[in-house]
DNA sequence: CTCCCAACAGGTCAATCATCCTGTTTTTCA
DNA sequence: TGAAAAACAGGATGATTGACCTGTTGGGAG
């Protein structure tokens, strides 16, 4: 009579409490997001949420691996393959990033930068997969300035340390930018970058 | 008969207070920082603690005002302004911070950084102080830069976003450290700004 | 000397936190 | 088909959180 109907979706469940938590983690934060609040969000029930995920730190984990990486690999990695040169990948993704943060009402912070900063003093098995992510994010860069070098025979550049630079501006303009609420921040650092690209690019092709 | 002696020492009382605060905020967070572990820490009696802070957010703002912006005022506003011209400034900073982090076991990142990440989201009015100890820094390095070009005469350079790029790799590269735990990516963008400041410098002075 | 309030002590409080429990239903596999 | 495991429901639980309470004492103002 009553209809007590259930559907088990193991897969569907456990995408949306993973959604809901990488959406929460970084707008909101890891510590300052409750289990509650994702269960509601995600419409699970207690039974439903410890299945999938028996302790916070689990569901930590798999927003990191499953979508922090992702993001990173999406925004960054891809593009960068799918480009001509390193300059030009660099200038269009923050051109893209700064396109869709105006489209919005808040700038909540680069993911992965979120997560490190909350998470990585704590747990050292959560820092070491987003050391791993920043990792892939250098080598993907690291490994366009080579090629470039290799291709087009630009002078001497440090591929390794100059993708560090390009990480750690990018990174951090999206810090200043979030306690600014102003795109501002990036859009100073792509121009700089793009007149840095420019001068190093420039330097040997004139020869 | 028993001793029940007591002084009061109101401004030590506080400042012991916010020094342990400081502390725990930059190395472990502000949200994961407790009440009860500062009391302890400060070694002071839960009803000193609610007269000087009635509130965590209250102590949360007397760090940012009173550790936070004295941290960035001590070691870069106050460097650069000793320093003859910003490349040199920039240089040292990175090279004192980086020998400071390499005598510690652990790098807790930039105290501005960390607590921009934490509290940027909920709080709108620690989010504008925090914006404007960026907004100091910055004006500071651009100021600089000005001064440069006005006395050395060196070519056309942009110092608000130039100034804007520093800070941002420097940030960027303290999470990168965090992350991490190593210096590495300081020392790369202690390297590429060095060169990159050298290029810009040259640029002018060559013709 | 005497008020009187800031300064401090020590404990309580409700709320919220992450976790885990028992019970039920669905699915898989032999 | 039957048994076992996986998936899910709904709530309980103890610990911890930030806030705040009443009472006491120190020290400066008058």
């Amino acid at each position: 009579m009553t209809e007590h109907r259930r559907t088990n979706d193991p897969q569907g469940v456990r995408r949306r409490i993973v959604d809901a938590a990488y959406d929460a983690f970084v707008n909101q934060g890891y510590i300052a997001t409750g289990m509650a609040q994702l269960r509601e969000k995600a419409s699970v029930s207690g039974g439903a949420m410890a299945h999938h995920f028996p302790a916070k730190r689990d569901l930590g984990l798999a927003v990191i691996r499953d979508r922090v990486a992702e993001a990173v690999q999406r925004t960054w990695i891809q593009p960068l393959n799918g480009c001509a040169d390193a300059p030009t990948a660099i200038d269009r993704i923050f051109e893209e990033i700064i396109g869709e943060l105006m489209h919005k009402d808040a700038v909540s912070g680069c993911p992965l930068n979120n997560m490190v900063m909350e998470v990585s003093q704590h747990d050292p098995e959560m820092r070491d997969i987003l050391g791993g992510v920043f990792g892939a994010w250098h080598d993907a860069l690291s490994a366009k300035f080579k090629a470039d070098m290799a291709s087009g025979r630009l002078g001497d550049l440090n591929p390794s340390s100059l993708a560090t630079l390009v990480i750690a501006s990018y990174s951090g303009a999206m810090a200043m930018a979030k306690a600014r609420q102003d795109v501002g921040p990036l859009i100073d650092c792509r121009v700089e970058l793009a007149r840095l690209m420019a001068a190093r690019y420039r330097l040997a092709a004139g020869r």
